[in-house]
Parts: C-alpha cells; sequence; structure tokens
DNA sequence: ATAATAACCAACCGCTCGGTATGTTGCAAG
DNA sequence: CTTGCAACATACCGAGCGGTTGGTTATTAT
C-alpha cells in the first residue's frame, strides 16, 4: 500500500473509531487530525469535506464490516440456532465500550437519517442488504418453520428489537437488560420452527 | 397562571419541540428565543443552563406525557388486546413528523444516555416506570398467560422492538416498515396468552 | 416616597467548528 | 538540471455556539 492509500486508511479506521464513539455531528476533525498526527490540508486532500469523509467511513468501513459479521451466523447449516448463538454470543463478549457506543448503523440511523439524504439512503440500502440476508437463510430452511410466516416483516422485527436492545444497554449501562432482551427474542426465534 | 410561569412553560414547549426536532446538542438556545419571542436574559432567568432547561423538558414535558400515554392501553380489561390496539393505532395516527423525528424518549437515550449522567439517569428511570407499567399490566391477566413468563423481560422486549421500529421508519421515511415490525409485535404479543 | 425585588433586554465574550488559501517538500519524468 | 505534480503543512476565516455582564422596567413592601 502506497503512503497515501496508508494515510487514508488510517483517517478512515481512526474517523470511524470517533464516529462511533460520539456520532458524527459531535466529531471533530481537529481529534482526527490529532490522531492520525496529520495536518488538515492532508485530509481535504483525501476527502472533499466532513460529511464525504462520513460516507466513505460508512461505504468503506461500516458497511464490508457489517455484511461479514451477519453472514456467518446466516450460512451455517441451520441460521435459526446459528442467530440465536450469534446473538447470545453477542451479549456475552459484548466490550465496556461496546456497551456504551451502541451499534454503529442504529447510531447514525438516529442521527443523520432525518437530516441527511446521503446517509439516509446509505443506511436504508444496509438496512435492507441486511433485512435480505435474514430472508434468504430463513427462505432456505423454510420447511422446518411455521406457515404463513412473513419473512420479511420477521427480518425486520429481529432487527428493530436488536437495536431497541442496545439503545436500553446505553442507558443502563450495563449488559443485563440487553441480554434479557435477546434473551426473549432468542425465544422468539426459536418459536419460528415448527 | 402569572407572567412568568408562562413564560417558562412557553419555553418548555417550544424546547421540547425543538429537542424533538433536532436532539438536544443541535437545538439551538437563539432558535427557542426567536420562537418565544423573548431574550437571552429571559431564558437564563428561568434556567441556569441549557442542560438543566434539558432536563426540566425531560421531567415536566416528556416524562407525564409518556406515562399518560401508556397508561391508558394497559389498564383496559385486556391489556394484550390494549397493546396491541394501541401499537396498531400508532401506526396509523403517526404524522409525518414523529416518522422522521422518533421518538422523544429513545431520541434522547441514544444521543445524550453515554455523554450526560443527568439525562441517563432520567431516562434510565422512564424506561423503569413504563417497564413496570406493562410488568403491572401483565400481573393483572397473569392467569390467561403462558406459564414461566418473565414478565420484566418481555415487557423491555417490547419497548425495545417499538424503539427499534422507530429507527427503521427514519431511514425509509415512511410507515411500512415501522407498521410491518409492530405487526410482528403484536402476533409476539397476543401469543403471550395461553 | 423610596427601596427592593422579580422579570426581563441588549450587547458582548471566548471558543470551537468546518472550510479555504497559500506555501512547502519529495520524487519522478523529460 | 528542471519542470511538474502528488502529498502534504500552516495559517487564517467567518459563523454559530453557550454563557455572562450590566442595565432597565414594573410591581410590591415598607
Amino acid at each position: 500500500m502506497s503512503d497515501a492509500e496508508q494515510t487514508r486508511q488510517n483517517i478512515l479506521t481512526v474517523a470511524a473509531d470517533e464516529i462511533h464513539q460520539h456520532g458524527f455531528k459531535a466529531t471533530s476533525l481537529s481529534v482526527i487530525l490529532n490522531r492520525c498526527e496529520i495536518s488538515k490540508g492532508a485530509l481535504y486532500y483525501h476527502f472533499t469535506s466532513k460529511i464525504e469523509l462520513g460516507y466513505a467511513v460508512f461505504e468503506e468501513v461500516y458497511t464490508p464490516m457489517f455484511l461479514n459479521v451477519w453472514h456467518t451466523p446466516l450460512t451455517v447449516d441451520d441460521p435459526i440456532e446459528g442467530l440465536c448463538d450469534f446473538l447470545t454470543a453477542m451479549t456475552e463478549e459484548m466490550s465496556c465500550s461496546e456497551v456504551v457506543c451502541g451499534c454503529p448503523l442504529n447510531n447514525l440511523c438516529e442521527e443523520m437519517a432525518n437530516v441527511d439524504e446521503g446517509f439516509r439512503l446509505r443506511i436504508l440500502c444496509m438496512q435492507e442488504q441486511l433485512n435480505q440476508l435474514i430472508v434468504d437463510a430463513l427462505e432456505r430452511v423454510s420447511g422446518d418453520l411455521r406457515d404463513n410466516l412473513a419473512f420479511s416483516q420477521v427480518g425486520y422485527f429481529i432487527v428493530a428489537t436488536l437495536n431497541g436492545a442496545t439503545s436500553l444497554s446505553k442507558s443502563s449501562r450495563n449488559k443485563l437488560l440487553f441480554q434479557q432482551v435477546i434473551a426473549e427474542l432468542c425465544l422468539y426465534i426459536r418459536a419460528l420452527k415448527k
């Protein structure tokens, strides 16, 4: 990787972390510059504006991360158990910072979806991809599932509940409420089976 | 009501609307002053700081509003149906601004819970009160419900899913995803019955 | 009549923000 | 040897922010 590309990647990584911790608007470019030990000129050489940097973080850091994380548990033999194991593992492995900072995608959705169309469309696209992953997995084992299930609806329900659960962990500052909601979610997911 | 109290209430009402629309941090005091047609001195006579104004909005506007809204459907004869009717009516009556702006409590939780302890504790208290309302209602009709239900867990699950659903409506800018998640949530809630 | 207080107003302050304009350096092509 | 561009660095700008300061007015108590 060239020096320039290295610089760019470094900016993206640091910016992704800052946005995750403080949200997009509260993220200060000067903090990113300090952490990267570069000047403002360098940043504006690679990105035309703060919001374009935000878009790049979304597309080049968050999106691949999410698709990768969700792909694994949904492509195992039994995606119902895969999903439950995945969610349960999440409650256990969740770091303190993740309890406090929440999910990057959900955070950006809450903060930016209603003020910036660029973010909104990217978030929507990501949510649809995530939902499609779940729908595909459910359809693959539809023979084992209850009849009359609306797969897309189920998918969005799961994602919505997970987001709501991270929200609860933010205010309680511990995993307990999160774990309870996930436990109930797993009961719901397992009840999808015949 | 005295003139001073009238002024104070006016500030609270306008601030509640601004915070709902733009979040706490992005809410500008000068906008509130313009809308109220008062000076900055007037605002700082009634409130010692921006964050104290935020706390007052939470306690004197959002909290009573929430407790009132949730109390009705949970104290009818059949709280299961009351809840489902309440949620379904919400999807229908939801105004355009509510689709875009989301739930004030959830918004503040996402934005402020991890940066300000004062907000965090107030939000947590509110969520616990909300959960208690649900738990009380479920316990009241526990004879009609499945055995081995963890009422508190169920309560937080419902609240979490509702919050996640409003989040989805923000990015999609329509009610469809919200309605789907609520429909699935009602299926879950009705399945609590024996 | 006067003193005090409640309820405001107008002007200003320091600070941080995103963004820009200009200057510098190293390397590579001709 | 020098020209040119990529890849930065430095210094500065205007705007908006929350908050403070020093009045002003009207009402009330003495």
